[in-house]
DNA sequence: ACACCAACTGTTACCGGTAACAATAAATAT
DNA sequence: ATATTTATTGTTACCGGTAACAGTTGGTGT
């Protein structure tokens, strides 16, 4: 049961007969060796199996090519968003280490942060949803400490931080002129819970958009739920009853959408006749919902990925500032998907 | 905007007039060290903010503390699992290193693996869906060459490999009993992708079990899809056709069944009455599907744990194969989620 | 008072690469 | 033919810890 050794630089060395640092050269490609050298030592490399050791090479070298990321739940931060991150960090050769933050919070921000710091990643990808004040941190002066470049996934823009976010009010905006487009004349808002930086935002786009089409924006054509089709459903009856004149409802997310169908029907709306309804994420199974649901979509996987970009732009710069990095830059702008739950031939503005 | 270096181990000790070995025996907390000069060194640390290495340690100890993981999609591997994966490695003191299989696959395996070999993780965790024969790889030795332990999630039973997995057959089994209970007679199911190792134990646990309670089983009684709602939604068409006697149908995933619903709705089905459904999964949407679903539950952050602990635990005995550790394990069973999708009033055999 | 042991601390080498600089050999200029 | 480049290769130090072994000190037994 001998574990056997990796071969190591020193060994190629060796059975090539020459320096270590001559098989350094090979392995990274360097100019300055003659063609009968290399090839040698890539006989020597391929006869032993060689593989380089990233871990000494990281060790040596202080950097790790790796980027810490961390998420709570993924939930939220979603399983598209995730994908986005790992093919584009794969593109751009880092690993990622993943550290998931735990509800309770707070004062395990700074452990996680040095846990990442220890292992020196690259960058650091911060992708918790910004709830009530979980960001306050960032006024802590914590941020500037920190020696490695950050980003910050979809939360609200600050001085100091650099953000990649989707503009949640313009979606909240496109879902409400929509239902003004259908026609609507008393559109309710089913809202996230409040603390989180994206729901206020829909929120805010819904309000504004009303306002700006002289409507009155009254308290209680609101109702706050916590995303899950549960709440959702408990918020309709709510909303129903504080709102009778309601006649659209525009949902800050799919999931609860499902709970106010459900609950749509108990109480025998039909549906877009009586009740005109507009989602938000299109998630997989909306389309599938009863009727399937008119939505807003935003591309979560470019969003992962502008992150990783943007962040990887950062890294480059840190470690060679002479050489000109071009940072591309996908747009991160929301689609409307027009199913059943709005009435047809809506002509959009 | 000059970068301070983080202060090293040999700094401490020179802080606090101690062989940077005394330090290291302090953060390692040996034993024997006189108090005095722990104090010393303590406050050292303190006053110059000094964290250790973690980068420097993997180097030194040639093990990293770190698990690569190598999912496809998550969206199978699933949020609860990686939730449940991401957990147990922080509460055992491990660091996770993730990769995406890419679609392509095949020939992505080896460089993948020696990629986290490269970084030298302590052990590998193979979160892929077994699909066709992706996993034939194994039989290729390139496993026998591994040299950390690795634990695969989720698929057929090997002889060379160790798998944590839930008993897809008995969820099968669990389901179609169910429905024979309700007093059934003509239960058709709409499979997964035969392809995929859980859904055709899935199928399997469902013929066994009409089998064995003196029923035909044919193969115009199975529709298959692809997990999609929409595949769902044809199959559960196809299936009428093919099987017109239907009163009730196993679909293997929940979001079938939301295909299915939406079918029977369009064809006038009454549910349960005319058709029960029972779906598998629980997604938390399933509580809000109209009407609301009956389905069987895996606990997958349960499974994610699992596959970790035994994972940690085969690392464990490889590194001090003296000590016995103990491996606590979480029992992975089924559990029958009754709504409304299947008749009130059933007694469980 | 002397040998011996325990408790504590220090020395040296090593993990596997890379960086910076030194040395040698071959090629070109004068 | 000699000085000077240029191309190629080697040497040495270093990254920040840990392991193994070697001292040093003080207390104890006789």
């Amino acid at each position: 049961m001998l574990q056997i050794k990796r071969p190591s630089i020193v060994d190629v060395a060796e059975l090539a007969k020459v320096s270590k640092q001559t098989v350094s050269r090979v392995i990274n490609e360097s100019p300055n060796v003659s063609e009968k050298t290399r090839q040698r030592v890539l006989q020597a490399i391929e006869a032993l199996g060689f593989r380089r050791s990233e871990l000494a090479r990281n060790f040596s070298q202080g950097r790790t090519h790796s980027l810490g990321v961390v998420g709570r739940d993924l939930n939220y931060f979603g399983t598209r968003t995730y994908i986005g991150i790992a093919r584009q960090a794969e593109a751009l050769g880092y690993s990622l280490l993943l550290k998931e933050l735990p509800e309770s919070g707070i004062e395990q921000i700074e452990p996680m942060l040095n846990a990442l710091l220890d292992r020196h990643v690259d960058g650091i990808l911060w992708a918790v949803p910004e709830i009530a004040d979980n960001h306050a941190w960032l006024d802590s002066g914590l941020l500037a400490r920190i020696p490695v470049p950050m980003v910050f996934l979809s939360m609200a823009p600050r001085q100091e931080a650099t953000v990649v976010a989707y503009d949640n009010f313009a979606g909240g905006e496109l879902a409400t002129r929509y239902l003004l487009d259908c026609g609507r004349k008393h559109i309710g808002h089913i809202a996230g819970p409040q603390e989180w930086w994206d729901a206020s935002e829909r929120q805010r786009g819904w309000e504004t958009t009303l306002q700006q089409a002289g409507m009155k924006v009254l308290p209680e054509h609101v109702a706050m739920g916590n995303w899950d089709a549960a709440s959702g459903e408990a918020a309709f009856h709510r909303l129903l009853a504080s709102y009778p004149a309601l006649d659209a409802v525009f949902v800050a997310n799919d999931k609860m959408a499902l709970g106010v169908l459900l609950a749509a029907h108990e109480k025998g709306l039909r549906i877009p006749e009586d009740l005109a309804v507009i989602g938000f994420d299109d998630i997989t199974e909306s389309a599938y919902f009863h009727p399937p649901l008119t939505t807003i979509f935003q591309d979560k996987a470019a969003l992962g990925q502008q992150a990783v970009k943007t962040l990887a732009h950062r890294i480059e710069q840190k470690f060679q500032p002479a050489v000109q990095h071009v940072l591309e830059s996908t747009p991160l702008t929301h689609q409307l998907i027009v199913r059943k739950t709005t009435p047809a031939g809506v002509i959009k503005t």
